[in-house]
DNA sequence: AATGAATATGTTATAAAATAACAAGTCAAG
DNA sequence: CTTGACTTGTTATTTTATAACATATTCATT
């Protein structure tokens, strides 16, 4: 399979693509003795519809519509179930939420954001992480969590303004 | 002088390191012919008092203890104005904001916050960025902005808990 | 000095994002 | 069946950020 960004940014058939990380999900789910009750599965398919990052609001309002409760926690509990188990990943610069394409494979995803048409994409390798890494070694800084986001404009969309 | 989060995150002459990054704020300010108002002076006074950064709220609390209105835009156009010319940098993943402490000097800040002691320092070099602008160019993806910002425990908090 | 455009401030109100707190239900191990 | 951990339901509140519009100030030009 071609690596992530170069899927999330192209025409694919993500109707197998949201399919397989569903699965892989569920794996890691059992083997790990979790339990993805109907409102995080739900909200897990919710994420896995695009490849676009969502606010907490717009995934509740998504869970209303699945017939779960308007209220604030209902969302935010099965995103941090979520978020804390690595199914899904938090894009503090949107305050939103994008579904993990590789769960299961520890890394330490920077994240590619288009302002045109929104998809969010895990860049490809460990380098902007590794480089962190370096940096705050130089200086004897211990990293414990980090955040590598990037806002600009996908291939699909640059092409298409050219 | 040394690197920044050399700097940051020792004991040093904080007054020195106040009044040398406000008087060379002024110059920049100054030279682009833009225009340091009281609010604005104060607000970024304000966020040189240490390294840590602070939330608009309580930078607006501190406004108002200087005699300013007590209303979130009095503060949130402060920082804008600051944000935008370089003199204070957004930390995305607090929703706070921290003085720039090499204003005029374009560049493209890695955060190392400490989460013991809330020190945000800048890390060094361009490493991470470097990083980040290879890995999206790697995809055909154009970076705009960026955000890199890493939690975890400065070298003094370190020492400390050891 | 008067004019007018651009910039900055004052003010009210609201939107958007996130969490606190506590009661009630579910479920599997002992 | 009971205990204890986890999960859900629900109300309310806190925290963060912006919209919108009126007024005032600045500054270049007449
Ligand atoms: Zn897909
Ligand atoms: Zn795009
Ligand atoms: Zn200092
Ligand atoms: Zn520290």
């Amino acid at each position: 399979m071609r690596i992530d960004a170069e899927r999330v940014f192209s025409a694919h058939d993500h109707a197998a693509c949201r399919r397989a990380t569903l699965e892989r999900a569920e794996e890691i789910v059992a083997a790990e003795g979790l339990r993805l009750t109907p409102v995080r599965r739900r909200t897990l398919e919710i994420l896995l519809e695009s490849h676009q990052a969502l606010g907490a609001y717009e995934v509740l309002d998504r869970l209303v519509a699945a017939g779960f409760a308007r209220q604030p926690p209902v969302a935010y509990r099965a995103l941090d179930f979520l978020v804390d188990h690595g199914l899904v990943h938090r894009i503090r610069r949107l305050n939103a939420f994008a579904a993990c394409m590789r769960p299961g494979e520890p890394h330490r995803p920077a994240f590619l954001i288009c302002d045109t048409c929104q998809a969010v994409a895990e860049a490809p390798g460990t380098g902007v992480a590794d480089a962190m890494l370096a940096a705050a070694g130089a200086v004897g800084f211990e990293i414990e969590r980090m955040s590598l986001e990037a806002v600009g404009r996908c291939p699909a969309c640059r092409e298409a303004r050219a």
